[in-house]
DNA sequence: GTGACAGCTCGTCAGGCACC
DNA sequence: GGTGCCTGACGAGCTGTCAC
């Protein structure tokens, strides 16, 4: 079987495959995380900077977060087809037994 | 060759949610 | 409340296919 426990408790709640594990490092770099502090700023350019920094900081953050949910979208997409390949094997194996059974009912001398 | 179209990927925005 | 993360929705750009 090459469905788990709880990718079947994930499939089953909607939620995506356990198997995620958070970075907690965002992968930017450092002098893009390496701001000056608020009591640094005094003129509006260079309050200008910094709300240019932040935001490219964020979006950056965001494309970052998109690869990574659309990665862990597919992977949830795969397993979900896996898990229907798996249950049509077992569907097809039921039918073949109850197919089999019945004709050993239906052929038993009384 | 090329224009139209569909399908795919990517970046961005907006809103929800959890944590503090 | 403020902040950061996650994800659905949207638009832009690229690519392959098909009819002409």
């Amino acid at each position: 079987m090459a469905v788990t426990g709880d990718e079947t408790e994930s499939a089953a709640t909607g939620d995506m495959p356990a198997c995620h594990i958070r970075s907690s490092s965002s992968g930017l770099p450092k002098s893009m995380v390496m701001a000056a502090s608020p009591g640094e700023i005094h003129s509006p350019q260079q309050q200008a900077e910094e709300a240019t920094r932040k935001r490219e900081v964020r979006l950056m953050k965001n494309r970052q977060a998109a690869r990574e949910c659309r990665r862990k979208k597919k992977e949830y997409v795969k397993c979900l087809e896996n898990r229907v390949a798996v249950l049509e094997n077992q569907n097809k194996t039921l039918i073949e037994e109850l197919k089999a059974l019945k004709d050993i009912y239906c052929h038993k001398p009384e």
